[in-house]
RNA sequence: GAGGCCGUAGCUCAAUGGUAGAGCACCGGGCUGUGGCCCCGGGUGUUGCGGGUUCGAGUCCCGUCGGCCUCCCCA
């Protein structure tokens, strides 16, 4: 059999990695500018991490996870989602006790055992961002703010994007609200148990609250016919709503309020949000996020509630950049072309000299003419080319070809200050 | 995990069951040390992989791997 990458697992050529450090450098700059710092947690953690945070009967923890026994004899699983690390960081190295609130986030790899297709592979990147302290509307507006800061920020150098995000929100209420709705929920859902689809009627047993964005058509007409969960409403999670809309609005942040937006994580209460890149496939969710009052509380650290979210990185790519829109290269490359094992010599060397003083330079050894290395440097895009021929060389000189011009000049070989001028100054 | 479509050169794609091709790219030459434009020449291949049917399989059948789409789920 071919050897080839593991299903769902990509490749990174230097054009994606191109993309990749774009918007990781994008999302660090506008984090920066919003105070939050970068830290590093983990790939692998205790498989127990999740089972708690995220909940035992979701999917992720049920299928979607790589989980083994490591050979102590431990179960551990690599990360499906950052937040449940974080939390574990923060309780771990008692981060509250010296700042509060917290603004960190994280850069990196998660990974889930699904079906890949456009958009969904088991290796993705994200870009996690999390909030711990007291959470008012100011916060969560100033996060929800910052996600839509942060994945439009690009279309300054871009252009606008093919499929335009879409912010959606919803609350899922509280303790004091949801149970009832919960309990609503149920009771009318098993009235009509029968026509709802075969995984629905398992769900209403399981994870009731998932019927709601179910996509049969069967289930949806049930839920259409329903009361919403914001009818249950207790009047704080009420206001609460009502305040984040105005704040939002303030912020001429265009959103929609979706009654039927739920979320596959267990932790998240009250608000949550999804920004969605309309049209670009099944998987068109680019950023999803949400507040977790318990989660830090029941992995056995303080009271300190959570706000946080999650941009799909490679998703992310596809509203920038579409399939093919690539990343300029910024930094100019000089190429030297040595012909002659003598003039290899003085090109190792002459390379090393220029590096020295910042200029990225590229020597081609190899036994070719020099039309083929000139050809080679066009193909590269190269700007500026160092001929070093037996000519130069009995010269003690290089010729300095200026690519996009046409034009060249003979330079002194020992004077590489007066050449890197010369480079510097053409270059302008 | 379920269903469907697909897999031929580096890329995009042709080839009624009968000798595997085109465009682009690439390499070389015209031009002995000067790129781009032009002209000439070169096919670079385990038809994803493994079986089967057949005188003969890129083509039909089965399996498998991978991609895409829908579902599930999700960033």
């Amino acid at each position: 059999m071919k050897l080839q990458a593991v299903r769902g697992f990509k490749d990174w050529l230097p054009e994606d990695f191109r993309r990749y450090h774009y918007l990781c450098e994008v999302s660090r700059k506008i984090l920066s500018l919003y105070g939050f710092e970068e830290v590093k947690i983990p790939i692998l953690e205790r498989t127990e991490l999740y089972v708690r945070s995220i909940g035992e009967v979701t999917d992720i923890v049920q299928k979607e996870t790589y989980t083994f026994i490591d050979r102590n004899g431990e179960s551990l699983t690599l990360r499906p989602e950052a937040t449940a690390g974080i939390c574990r960081m923060v309780i771990e190295k008692s981060v509250y006790a010296k700042q509060k609130p917290i603004r960190f986030f994280t850069i990196g790899p998660m990974f889930r055992h699904e079906r890949p297709q456009k958009g969904r592979l088991r290796e993705f990147y994200q870009v996690s961002v999390e909030y711990f302290g007291d959470i008012t509307p100011f916060v969560e507006a100033e996060l929800i703010n910052l996600s839509m800061h942060i994945l439009k920020e690009p279309e300054k150098e871009f252009g606008s994007f093919l499929h335009p995000l879409r912010l959606e929100i919803n609350s899922l209420g509280c303790p004091e609200c949801r149970p009832s709705y919960r309990e609503y929920l149920v009771s009318a859902l098993k009235e009509k148990k029968d026509e709802l689809c075969k995984t629905c009627q398992e769900r209403l047993e399981r994870n009731p609250l998932r019927v709601l964005d179910c996509k049969e058509d069967a289930c949806k007409r049930v839920v259409s016919g329903l009361k919403t969960l914001n009818e249950f409403w207790c009047s704080a999670c009420r206001e609460h709503f009502t305040k984040l809309s105005g704040l939002l609005s303030s912020l001429g942040l265009k959103f929609f309020h979706n009654p039927y937006l739920v979320r596959g994580l267990d932790y998240y209460v009250r608000t949550i949000f999804e920004i969605k890149a309309e049209g670009l496939s099944a998987q068109d969710t680019v950023c999803a996020g949400g507040r977790y009052d318990y989660l830090v509380e029941e992995l056995g650290g303080p009271k300190l509630p959570g706000i946080g979210f999650a941009i799909g990185v490679e998703r992310w790519g596809l509203v920038v950049f579409g399939e093919d829109r690539a990343v300029p290269e910024r930094q100019a490359l000089v190429f030297i072309a040595p012909l002659g094992d003598q003039a290899n010599e003085l090109a190792l060397k002459l390379s090393y000299e220029l590096r020295v003083r910042g200029i990225k330079t590229v020597p081609s050894y190899e036994d070719k003419s020099l039309k083929a290395k000139l050809r080679f440097a066009d193909k590269l895009g190269v700007e500026y080319v160092l001929i070093l021929g037996e000519d130069e060389i009995s010269q003690n000189k290089v010729c300095l070809k200026d690519m996009k011009r046409g034009t060249q000049e003979l330079l002194p070989l020992d004077d590489i200050a007066f050449l890197v001028n010369r480079i510097k100054s053409q270059a302008e």
